[in-house]
Order: structure tokens, then sequence, then C-alpha cells
DNA sequence: AGAAAATTGTAACAAAATGTACCGAGCAGC
DNA sequence: GCTGCTCGGTACATTTTGTTACAATTTTCT
């Protein structure tokens, strides 16, 4: 998959952000900075990051919030940096789904080893829908084959899908009930990240809702959210 | 973007009360406080609380009581706190339907790691399979899908709500009879501080009121309250 | 009561965001 | 090469939302 694996290090601390990111860049990894969650929030939306370095005291946004929401939303695995060995720490943390953790003062070797796990075990692991098992699935009127990549309705007609739209739809599906922005969309589909102004996704929510949708005039599987991006509305089930 | 959550602080020893009301404050929290479950009601019944936190062991009526209250008439979430780590307070507690729970004394941090993971379990848009709860409410001649984003009328027609229609109703739904500032609604419903005169909200109930009052003219679900705001005053109630 | 002030309702406008038709570059197969 | 399809970019229509202005309403003040 990914050659190179980006590592992203969000700690307020510039002693400990940088020297760790030169660190990590010096060992075959390519590393980015955020001094804060938001920053982090805006690199991740840019970059594909494959696994985030977090530090849990952190102001503004607690990192524990930042480390639920990417829990909830991606699979992108954590490693949390923690100040105190504290019994509660550990267990907040690892309950919200960290992957691991150190206590500070760490030694960077241990880091870089402790990357090299959960990057293992992260590709190890296949993702929900990649998986061997859940190869079909239904929804609406349709059933999808991701094996075939092939969409077929009710009545067994099948409805043809370019690349673009069965990836799209793939994602969709993954994720019914959440709002994902266009920028997520983006990524998720082609791994690229949104430059000026980016009405890809626009058009290929578009191209997915002609087909799917029994009136793309009122969209009820793909809604629209203003301002937010798009979300699968509909029930997802396996089908064996 | 996120609407500021308000906690509601429940306990009669002021000691632990004012200190956990400021702590929370101090992390982009709203915090407000009572000394016995009378105030609480009270306060419950002027501000849009998002969740209480409830010591258990009070004078007056009973935090059980309280609890069991809030959880049948209302679907604020409850933290409850325990001055024993007990096996049957905590079983009673759950059973009640607390959402978490905590044994004095107890780590403020790991309070506010809670609120917030309960938060986001409230807020976050579940999962088809998990949406065994209330994801649709009925109300006067209307029923507002939650999943789908949908009302229809009685008839089954469907009234297209835009995002905002849809956030502003699903808010006063949460919190029928209940007077709701216009501040509050543009915090609850886009995150949004109010600057110098903001006539947003009244639009936007302008725009409300078109779509679900039989006589606009004469609105009778949503009711202005001369000076307050507006109060959704309608039985609300599950649609299984 | 009547006048004045405060508050609300909403039409009208402006700004922001979205839907999609269309075009052309790229790419496979022939 | 040619043909047909895909897919990103662009352009423009449409929808949604915030702001402003002003009339209507309610309260407060003589």
């Amino acid at each position: 998959m990914e050659p190179t694996p980006h590592i992203l290090v969000v700690d307020d601390e510039r002693e400990i952000r940088e020297p760790l990111a030169k660190y990590l860049a010096k060992n075959g990894l390519r590393a980015s900075v955020a001094a804060n969650a938001a920053d982090a929030r805006k690199e991740m939306k840019t970059s594909a990051i494959d696994l985030v370095v977090l530090d849990i005291m952190m102001p503004g946004e607690d990192g524990l919030s930042l480390c639920r929401h990417l829990r909830e939303t991606t699979d992108i695995p954590v490693i949390l940096l923690t100040a105190m060995a504290e019994d509660t720490d550990r267990v907040v943390g690892l309950e919200i789904g960290a992957d691991d953790y150190l206590t500070k003062p760490f030694n960077p070797r241990e880091l870089l080893a402790r990357i090299r796990a959960v990057l293992r075990r992260a590709n190890a692991v296949p993702r929900p829908h990649e998986a061997t098992e859940t190869r079909r699935l239904k929804f609406d009127r349709w059933l999808l084959d991701m094996d075939r990549r092939e969409l077929a309705g009710d009545d067994g007609v099948a409805m043809p899908l370019s690349t673009a739209e069965f990836k799209l739809l793939a994602v969709f599906l993954r994720r019914p009930g959440i709002v994902l922005s266009r920028d997520q969309l983006l990524d998720l589909t082609s791994g690229r990240a949104a430059e000026v102004f980016d009405r890809t996704i626009d058009n290929q929510v578009s191209r997915l809702r002609r087909k799917i949708e029994a009136d793309p005039k009122n969209p009820v599987l793909v809604k629209t959210v203003w301002g937010g991006g798009y979300m699968f509305t509909a029930q997802v089930e396996d089908a064996p």
C-alpha cells in the first residue's frame, strides 16, 4: 500500500514536537507536526495520515477528545503521550480506544518501535469491509458486491458503476449515518487533498444519485448536509 | 461549529459543586449549579441543559428519584456521583438509566472525559443497527425521522426541510415546554454566538413556522415568549 | 387612554453553498 | 490512429442562509 507511512505528531511543546518529527523522518517515516487539536484536524484534512502520536495534555481541545473523535470517525491508529503514569489516565485513554500509549519522558527509540508495531497491526487487521467476511452489502433496494464491484437491484437487474462511483458508494456504506465533509470524501475515495476549490465530490455525488436514487431530485439515500458535506442515510446490512 | 454544552451540577455540598462548575467552565463547557433536586428542576425549566451531573445522596428528594424522573420525561443524559463504591449503588444507578457514574472521590479530569464521552454519544447519529432508541419523534400531525432527516405529515406526505430548519426543529423537539432564548437557539443550532443584533433565529423560526404550522399567522407549535425567546409547546412522543 | 419605546414578523436582498450540464483531457480497447 | 468511456474542471442556475429594513405588535411611560 503506502510506501512510507505518514505520521502526525501533535504536541503543544515545540521542544518535544520538532525533534521527534526529525527523528522519525530520519528513520524512514514521513512526519508532520501540529501544535494543537485544531491544527491536527486541519492537517488531517489535507494530508493522508496513517498514524497520530498525540499528547493527551494540551490547551484548548483536549487530547482525549481528539482521540475519541479520531476513533469514532476514522480508523487511523493513535498513540497517546501522557505526562503522568496514573491509572485513571491509562484506563481512560485505552477506553477511548487509543492503540498504545507512552508516559513522558520516553525513549524515542521505544516510540519508534511502538509506531512500527501499531502500523503492522493496523495493516494486518483488515478494515471492516475489506475483510473476507462482508463482501455483499444490502441497502434500500440495492445489493452491492464488493468483489465483483457490481451493483444489482432488487429485481436482479445490474446497475453498472464506474470506478469512482463504486469507491464513493463503498465509502458511504462503510459509514452510514455519519456526515462526511467533501475533504474527507475526496481523501477517502481517491487519497487526494482538495486544492483551491474542488467540486469533484459534488459531481460524483450527483452521478451516483442519478444511478441509485429513485428520484434524484429528492435524494433519500445520500443526503446533503448544508455547509457540512454528505451523509448516507439508509440501513446497511450484510448479505451472506 | 459545535454548540457549547450546558452542564448542570447538582450536589448539596458547596465544596464539591462550586469548584466543579468552575473547572468545567474552564474547560469549554457552560456550567450551572443546584444544591438540591428542587433547584435542579427549577434550573432545567429556565435553561436548556444538555447533561446533568447528579449526586445520588442528597437531603430532600433523592438523587435517584430525580434521575428516574429525568430518564422518564426527557432524554437528557445523567452522570451519577456516588459516595460509595458498593455494588448495589452501581446496579441501581444503571438500572434507572444513568449514562455513567463515578465514585467519590473522583478525578475532575476523568469526570470531564466522561462528560465528553456521554455528550458525544448523545449527539452522535447512531449507526442504523444501534438505533434502538428514539430516532422518530411524533408531534402534532407530524413525524420527524432523525436518521433520515425527514419530516412527514399524518397523511405520509413528506415536508422537505433545509438543514437549518431540521436542526432548529430537532432542538425544539428535544426541549419541549422550555423557553429557549435566541442566543441559546443560535448556539444550539449552529454553534455561533450572536454578535451585535442578530435576527437569524427570528427568520428561521418564521421559515419553520411556514412549514409546520397550520396557520403560520397564529402559531401553535412554536410560541414566542415576548422578551424571552421561543418555546415549543406540543406533546412530543416516540414513534417506534 | 394615547404616545413612545421595545420587540417581533417577515419581505426583500445579498452572500454562500450546492446541483448539474457541458467540455475536454486522459485512457483503454480495437 | 480512432472510438467510447471516465472523470475532473468550469460555468451557470438554483437553493439556502444571513442581513437589513420596515411594518406590526406588545409593553411601558406619560
